[in-house]
DNA sequence: CATAATAAATGAATATAATTCGGATTATCT
DNA sequence: AGATAATCCGAATTATATTCATTTATTATG
């Protein structure tokens, strides 16, 4: 079941979550101090948080350049049978380069954030993976010069009540 | 100092990497015996990865829609004085809600990523903030209608020597 | 090639933290 | 109001992080 709203949130669960979004390795008992609570009754919250699925997963972002990762590229795609049919972006999914895969309004269908080493790397991934997919129609291909900001870090709202 | 390869992290340091950037509350005996080490040694090399900036972050993925962020877009813009002058993107990073600004090639400058609750408050961060860039001469807003893959997981690479 | 210098790993001791759970408290529902 | 469920607390236990002196391995250099 998946969570549709942040209506079983109260401002102490959204405290938390800003927290750790922040440090993900945040010990409990600062996590306790910080919300001026026992570290036990946070720990049961934290628990309930990953039940539910809000907290999908804790990870390390890395410094891409640090592990030879040069290229960065956004990739547009038309597709056949483009609504629908899913199977497009479910293999572009199955690719490990492939950070993230949206469905878009517009003209193209599928946007598509790719991460090689560098660009040879990029067309090779093309001619092995892409490649293979045959519902793509055509591509568009952006390369990232540079990036200026690059994180995940949801604003999290106040809770109405 | 920006690292700008892998030339100093060897095959422990990778194995660390891949295995915190999967769960960075791994505990840090746990990430001994996957490696066969001595805590110690490996929190040695944590610490290390973390002064090198190989490691930027700890963070906690949350699910959007639990915290009432549903509208994802991708906007992209063209700015006067485009290249050079690096203070548009400097002022969309600033942004809270602008999660990623890229510098990209082609005709467009910059693409950015942008997570809001809703359309509506898209569109006012529009009018409070991108309004106020007054170097961005255009932009063409592309709503994202399903993500079907997101994360940022690299593809760590194995060490040549 | 030897050996000094440097870096990394080990293991044991200590300090912190996570986890559990019975009981108290608070919130919710009717 | 009274019952039910949810949350919280605190102390005990278990587990983990951290430190550091010593050993081992790696690297640089005469």
């Amino acid at each position: 079941m998946i969570i549709e709203n942040n209506i079983n949130l109260d401002h102490i669960d959204l405290a938390i979550l800003r927290l750790m979004q922040d440090n993900s390795r945040i010990s409990n008992v600062h996590l306790a101090k910080e919300l001026e609570m026992a570290p036990s009754a946070v720990l049961e919250r934290v628990k309930k948080l990953e039940q539910k699925e809000v907290i999908v997963q804790y990870t390390t972002r890395i410094n891409p350049a640090a592990v030879g990762l040069k290229l960065l590229a956004f990739i547009s795609m038309k597709a056949s049978h483009s609504l629908g049919c899913t199977t497009t972006a479910t293999e572009l999914a199955k690719i490990a380069e492939v950070q993230e895969v949206h469905i878009i309004a517009g003209e193209d269908c599928y946007l598509v954030k790719v991460r090689t080493a560098d660009s040879a790397s990029l067309m090779e991934l093309m001619r092995t993976s892409f490649s293979k997919i045959t519902t793509i129609v055509s591509i568009r291909t952006t390369i990232v010069l540079e990036t200026v900001k690059e994180q995940q870090q949801l604003v999290i709202p106040e809770n109405k009540k």
